[in-house]
DNA sequence: CCCGAAGAGTTGCGTATTGAAACCATCATG
DNA sequence: CATGATGGTTTCAATACGCAACTCTTCGGG
């Protein structure tokens, strides 16, 4: 029986050779992303996350340390004065193409029609359009027109 | 076209006007978007999904069956003969976007220069290129150049 | 018809993670 | 110096998870 899990915690990954899984390994709980977010959306402070998030505050102590552990968020102090705060890091950012996808998914199938939900608009408050991967050639890519391919193929 | 109706974990969300949360509601665990890119990635039996990701079988069994409930899989009768199969439903496969920005996060960010890893090609074998939201102009779009519309205002 | 193997779960049980609430420390202000 | 805000830590019960063993059904031979 190959067993594939050795589990993040252990600072091994879940399965090596899949970004996917290495990226779920980092991120892939109930919380972080909606931290992620809610740093994408200005949020700076313990409090502020706790607010919005309304997370447990035990949990969001493990969470922002661990997404500073991993590289997402940074502790620094804010330049008002000598409170620290947390923002994010370039990685962190990166995330932004993964928190939109998630969001246009939930726009599209986890609201019934004429229920209301916040809208992510650009600087000219347009909503922001439908992101989807293509080809080369503009094609719309899904996952019958892809595949993955394996390392040692 | 199956609407995601239900329920979280007790029929509520935990935070009822923001898709993202509302989709991590559904997803937001250690192993459902797995078990969704093994699917897309052609996984259709119990014993299959078991192999791929190395999950425990009555954790599997209990994802199969949320993921069954929330619409993102169905199980129907295999065209071969008699046994029943996993297949994901339309919402199911619109989740490829998530999908593909996680992976591409994680191939920029969760591995060390020269480290090997699976790649997402499209029919020509060329790798999929990277997914990012543009405004209706075509303009690259970052956190710093949206915001979130919350629903009153 | 009987046996065995494979698929798909189910059950029991022990550990790990999570969550709610209370508690603590530091600063700033009145 | 009392009060409130910020940023946690501690405690402890409730879930979630992983492992292994067991069940049930469906073939496929012999």
């Amino acid at each position: 029986m190959p067993r594939i899990a050795a589990t993040a915690r252990d600072g091994e990954w879940s399965d090596p050779d899949c970004p996917v899984a290495r990226t779920l390994d980092l991120v892939g709980d109930r919380w972080s992303l909606l931290v992620i977010r809610d740093a994408m959306d200005g949020a700076r402070s313990f409090t502020e996350f706790q607010r919005r998030t309304g997370i447990a505050r035990n949990i969001l102590t493990d969470r922002l340390r661990k997404l500073t552990a991993h590289g997402f968020v940074a502790q620094r102090t804010a330049p008002s004065g000598r409170r620290r705060e947390y923002v994010l890091t370039d990685a962190g950012r990166d995330l932004f193409p993964v928190i939109v996808t998630l969001r246009q998914w939930g726009e599209r199938h986890a609201f019934a029609p004429g229920e209301t939900h916040s809208v992510l608009v650009d600087q000219h408050g347009e909503p922001v359009p439908d992101v989807s991967p293509t080809g080369g050639d503009g094609s719309l890519l899904t996952p019958d027109t892809t595949q993955v391919r394996k390392v040692g193929s």
